[in-house]
DNA sequence: CGTTTCCAGTGACGCGGGTCACATCATCGC
DNA sequence: GCGATGATGTGACCCGCGTCACTGGAAACG
């Protein structure tokens, strides 16, 4: 697939036309970035948006000790770094190739003129904004009112979702399980094993398919 | 004030000439709740953006036990309700009024054609998630990487940069300190106990005033 | 101006879950 | 195919903080 193609799928740029890719599509530098390699550092000031071409990234907040919060996975047409060129503050984050990934890379000024040229965009862009947000508040919900069980269980049903089906296709190791969810390593296992036990998920080479998913909602439920 | 030279006053609003904020001022409703009253519900289907002409107003996500936690406050010339009106999905969390508040609403297809209409306005609006969205963030690593202590100090640190003034304006109960952080309301009590005869902060009816910002920005770094 | 309601302070107690320390098991690169 | 490297499973320990139970003070309101 080339890049205007590949664009084209890119809900943020659904809405340009032929003519209009291929001319964005020139603007875009490609990038690619071994795994673990540090994209772009928080506090820097940035000024470029990404796209993922290929591969998988995440985005992290380091505490000084090293202990991490993963804020978000993104994968293949997802994007980030718009922050940045939005309010001029510095990044808010780490972001990080999780695997050798390339991404495509498109200046301030560019990425600016387009979304100022067409309400479309700037209406993409703003819906991209809110389903973030809505996000991130769940997730201030789930870590002040569920337990450990309980957030995995909601980021489980969340990782389903998002897929439209019971099997979560991106590989998750229980390091970056908890990560995501604010827990320890082995306190994942352990709850893990026990969602094992009880028969309402199964995993197979770190895919996790959901197979009782009204069990899972009620323990995400529990005390929320 | 009137309704025009209120709107005038709303960052979101900025762009927009007397004439427009005139037209404006037309389309919105005044309307009042009174201390306690929900102005609305989580997972009800929204149509209106909300602007606060006056008092005071929490968002928060309430568990079926009772238990809560603040997503944010929301003071004179704030807004809410912009998500719904964005991308069509049910409001996400609750909103109550924490006084006697009076409320400028909006309907979606007022503002939708402003948006549309007024790149200005759309840049705005963009800015202002970005810098919701920071906030949340931030939010997320606190409650993951900072013990509540911790969170407490940076709390205060950013109500402090938010008024520009080592005051703090908006008077806080230690029940609400502690929504807003996810803690309990007596571990709040014991924090604040501990920061006053540190000598960090000092406290006059509800009013907190931070008396040395390093102390402070020590504490909440410790850990992250 | 009293009384009712809300807010703050403090002790006691128990538990969820972080941390440390290994053992075992998959994966992957050469 | 075989070390090396990374992921998982599990036990033991213990500490931060939530919960419960009151007391005393400040504010609000008729």
């Amino acid at each position: 697939m080339n890049n205007i193609d590949f664009l084209a799928t890119v809900p943020l740029f659904k809405s340009l036309d032929g003519a209009e890719l291929a001319r964005f599509a020139d603007l875009v530098r490609e990038k690619s970035y071994p795994k673990g390699s540090v994209i772009l550092f928080e506090d820097d000031p940035g000024d470029s948006l990404f796209l993922v071409r290929d591969g998988r990234v995440k985005v992290v907040l380091v505490a000084e000790d090293g202990r991490e919060v993963i804020l978000g996975l993104l994968g293949v047409g997802e994007h980030f770094g718009e922050l940045s060129l939005i309010d001029d503050q510095p990044r808010s984050a780490h972001v990080i190739a999780m695997e050798e990934s390339t991404l495509l890379v498109l200046r301030r000024d560019d990425f600016r003129r387009r979304v100022e040229a067409s309400p479309q965009v700037a209406w993409s862009l703003l819906a991209e904004l809110s389903r973030r947000l809505r996000r991130a508040d769940d997730k201030i919900g789930s870590l002040v009112l569920l337990d450990v069980p309980g957030r995995i269980a909601r980021m489980l049903l969340d990782s389903a979702d998002e897929g439209g089906s019971p099997l979560i296709e991106k590989p998750l190791t229980h390091q970056t399980i908890a990560h995501l969810i604010g827990a320890s390593r082995e306190t994942v296992s352990r709850a893990m094993r026990e969602f094992q036990d009880s028969g309402w998920i199964s995993t197979d080479r770190r895919r996790i398919r959901i197979t009782d998913r009204a069990a899972l909602d009620k323990r995400a439920q529990q005390r929320l």
